[in-house]
DNA sequence: TAGATTGTTAATCGATTAACAATC
DNA sequence: TAGATTGTTAATCGATTAACAATC
């Protein structure tokens, strides 16, 4: 609502510091969905020797249209050259500071049975920039056993595990039942983003993320269509 | 555009066999996507003795809003009573109905490494309907052990074990690069849904249903929010 | 320059929310 | 009957698609 700063021309600055400024404003949920998978097809183009990829190309390799990946880039700035296409190094990177991958993040286990035994071995979340610090599990008989390369704490130990391993995200692969309370500690100690694997819907407070995977809902959506075509 | 069949009133039927009609003609994908989670609320609830819930209550267990479930069950149909609420156990029915969960589907498992061994020992798999009827894995040495009471089956009867067990449904938790080729004679051999844990996005033809799980693209999704939330 | 391909706009489509009349 | 609660309508919101001008 000021005047023009002296010296300005006919397009006015809204801002003092109009260099270098971060990339993304707001980003739709919706495409931060799909960057994870742009970063598959980037890593995956770009294993291939390819240095310079058209939106045609990536969406290929991504399986989406090339207008939605043009579109969902677009929130992130203006990152490709017309004529040519999208630097794929360049475009990674880009994509890798939007998602706050430039540094690691530490993330703690909650739950060792089959399912957290095996997400704490899945060599996925170390090479897309996760490091496992902590595993908790409530069962006397898994405390204090060996996994992937740690050794299990007991439940009451949780926010320690936590604040020791400075983590702000955890997975949750506890039974239904323990989740809301596992949720509810981690949350008291300091975790701002949860996976939860259990097949129970997690209340948290505002500004806490939760992303919720249920297999057996999954397959339920499945069959679902499966049953659709065979009545038609 | 007929004229009205003699004895029709001032509501002309559309149909020929107007009762006991199918309840489901489309569902929007956003709502079948939420019905699994109608029916875990709904079997919490009845665990507890609730007879009849509202909107209002089934919503919060859910956790989505009441206006969003009655919308979702509209689509189903009519199965709520105004004034009293929803009958726990007569929309459980009606929602597996629409699911096809009125009988045990036949699920097979390509890959047993961490992630397809803790699959086939999954519990949430068995308690919603489905059956693990077989395991293929191309590494020799997994092949002929024993897993949840299999036999891991050779890569190369992938589609006798499909055939055998009346599969239409299948999981996959092969590495990346494996999974295209699985998904491909999954399909020859007759599956139509696919639930992917491989970090890949898959090809298929028309008329077979892909859902991806990447466990790595998610806490990538959480990443970025956690990492918006300190900028700010 | 001519051909290729992005970034953006506008149109379409689908999903969510809010409000309330119908009705138990 | 009065109070409660559904089922549905209309309004809003967000996401996707298609088309093309900008530009390498």
């Amino acid at each position: 609502m000021g005047a023009p700063p002296p010296g300005s021309t006919d397009a006015p600055p809204r801002d003092a510091a109009p260099l270098v400024r971060p990339a993304a404003r707001t980003v739709p949920p919706s495409t931060v969905a799909r960057l994870p998978g742009y970063l598959r097809a980037l890593a995956e183009v770009e294993a291939q020797g390819v240095r310079t990829a058209s939106s045609d190309a990536l969406a290929d390799v991504a399986g989406v249209s090339p207008a939605q990946l043009r579109k969902d880039l677009s929130f992130l700035g203006s990152h490709g050259t017309r004529g040519v296409g999208y630097d794929v190094a360049h475009l990674r990177g880009q994509i890798g500071v939007v998602l706050g991958l430039t540094r690691q993040r530490p993330v703690v286990i909650v739950g060792l049975g089959n399912l957290g035994h095996a997400l704490a071995n899945y060599p996925g979340f170390t090479e897309r920039g996760f490091v496992v610090v902590g595993l908790v599990d409530a069962d006397p008989h898994v405390v204090g056993t060996q996994v992937a390369g740690l050794r299990v704490e007991p439940a009451e130990r949780l926010a320690d595990v936590v604040r020791e391993g400075g983590a702000t995200m955890a997975v949750i692969t506890v039974p239904a039942g323990a989740a809301q309370d596992v949720c509810d500690r981690l949350v008291a100690a300091g975790v701002r983003g949860i996976l939860n694997f259990a097949p129970r819907a997690l209340q948290v407070p505002d500004g806490v993320d939760v992303r919720s995977v249920d297999l057996g809902s999954e397959l339920q959506i499945l069959a679902f269509h499966d049953q659709a075509r065979s009545m038609s």
